[in-house]
DNA sequence: GCGCCTCCGTTGTAATTCCAACCGAATCTT
DNA sequence: AAGATTCGGTTGGAATTACAACGGAGGCGC
């Protein structure tokens, strides 16, 4: 297996890894790749994964489907980071479907050799388990964020939470999303008419300007 | 300090480590320990922790409030269970309100010290990494699935995602579930009388009976 | 240039939801 | 036992949202 493509990739879970070791480490997890097309399966919802995935070049989507076919976007991934963590490990099947929403190359990772009692047969599964905790909570925090902004009882509360940490998160008042207006609309689990009116208003209103997935926010939501 | 109580304490945490380690290991983390009222702030938003919480006794909430001031709760914890766990390492300021929903008893660890190069200096340290990885990945899922109930477009869709989850979870049509209608709304992220209302109309249309917490599902949403 | 397709905004209507207020039952306090 | 408090159900009206349908702008291939 040819390991050169993850060892130069910039990914939060080999941090701090350098490039001579990984080849040993990646060995270690049993690394395989794979190539999908454009909106093609890569995990179908229910299926018992054992290892986690890593993109390295396109990007995924983490999608959830409930009862009703009604489908929405937990959470995207592009190159260097990680989907199915929460799911490599306790033997659930998977409650999400990944798909490639672009072409795109995936790694998969048998992380479970990890926890068990022999952590130290490589020197740098310290560091890989350490990376795991931080991945897992910085996705955690962002699982949490969503919660914050799809927890609000009106299109516009979503809109301003989304939008006012969108805006903080990259320090300007003028900034682009990484949604088109339906994905948008999933993430904020609305309807994409309805959105698409709301936020006009809210332009008529004077609240925000914007033009396509560019916004810019007048008035600081904080006061 | 008095570790008695963590010695035995059933957590995830420390799960596979027996009492005979734990004092070294609580040592180890500088494991400390207090005691709040009902109601009282255990970590407020925006503070820097860099330490995890642990429930002994009794219970706390985890909850959100945006800027317009409406809380939601994003968990509960009781004992054994963990909070904080999301914020303990990487920096950033607590996204969460932490208050205690009875009295209880919670410890402080610092587990930012198993994240440092050296995780070997006590034998627990792996599995309690082994033990993180696998809290944090149900934290995960768990967030996810309240993800899936709230994306919901309809109170009813909410119920049936949440209702349904649930029998499915306890493995029968007919359970209890941790919340008043109030915590229930608030989890559901919707209004509590328009919660009662739609949960009368379901009950009316012979969809399910309850009476206070307690349910039971008539026809099966799976088909 | 021409269709074809995707994306986004608009409109109108039906349905849902919020909100505030009220009421009764159960529980707790004194 | 009376009063206070909490909890859950109900109601009515105002506001919001979903839904379906349409139309225009822009990109793309031919």
């Amino acid at each position: 297996m040819d390991y050169l493509e993850l060892t130069t990739l910039d990914t939060p879970l080999l941090a701090g890894i350098p490039p001579e070791e990984r080849p040993a480490l990646l060995n270690c997890l049993r690394a395989r790749s794979a190539a999908y097309r454009r909106g093609e399966v890569i995990w179908p919802e229910g299926e018992r994964v054992c290892s986690l995935g890593l993109v390295s070049r396109g990007q995924v989507q983490i999608l959830q489907d409930d009862f009703w076919g009604n489908r929405s976007i937990l959470s995207q991934a592009g190159p260097g980071e990680l989907f199915g963590e929460a799911y490599a490990w306790g033997g659930e099947p998977l409650g999400v479907t990944v798909q490639a929403a672009l072409p795109c190359q995936v790694w998969f990772l048998d992380l479970g050799r990890l926890l068990g009692p022999c952590t130290a047969a490589c020197p740098a599964h310290a560091k890989v388990m350490a990376n795991l905790v931080e991945v897992l909570a910085a996705k955690n925090r962002q699982l949490s964020r969503k919660i914050a902004h799809i927890s609000q009882r009106s299109i516009r509360s979503k809109v301003l939470s989304y939008l006012s940490w969108e805006a903080g998160r990259q320090g300007k008042r003028q900034f682009s999303i990484p949604f088109d207006r339906q994905g948008m609309a999933d993430y904020l689990a609305v309807d994409r008419s309805a959105l698409s009116q709301e936020l006009g208003k809210m332009r008529r209103e004077g609240l925000l300007d914007f033009h396509k997935n560019h916004f810019i926010l007048h008035a600081p939501p904080e006061g």
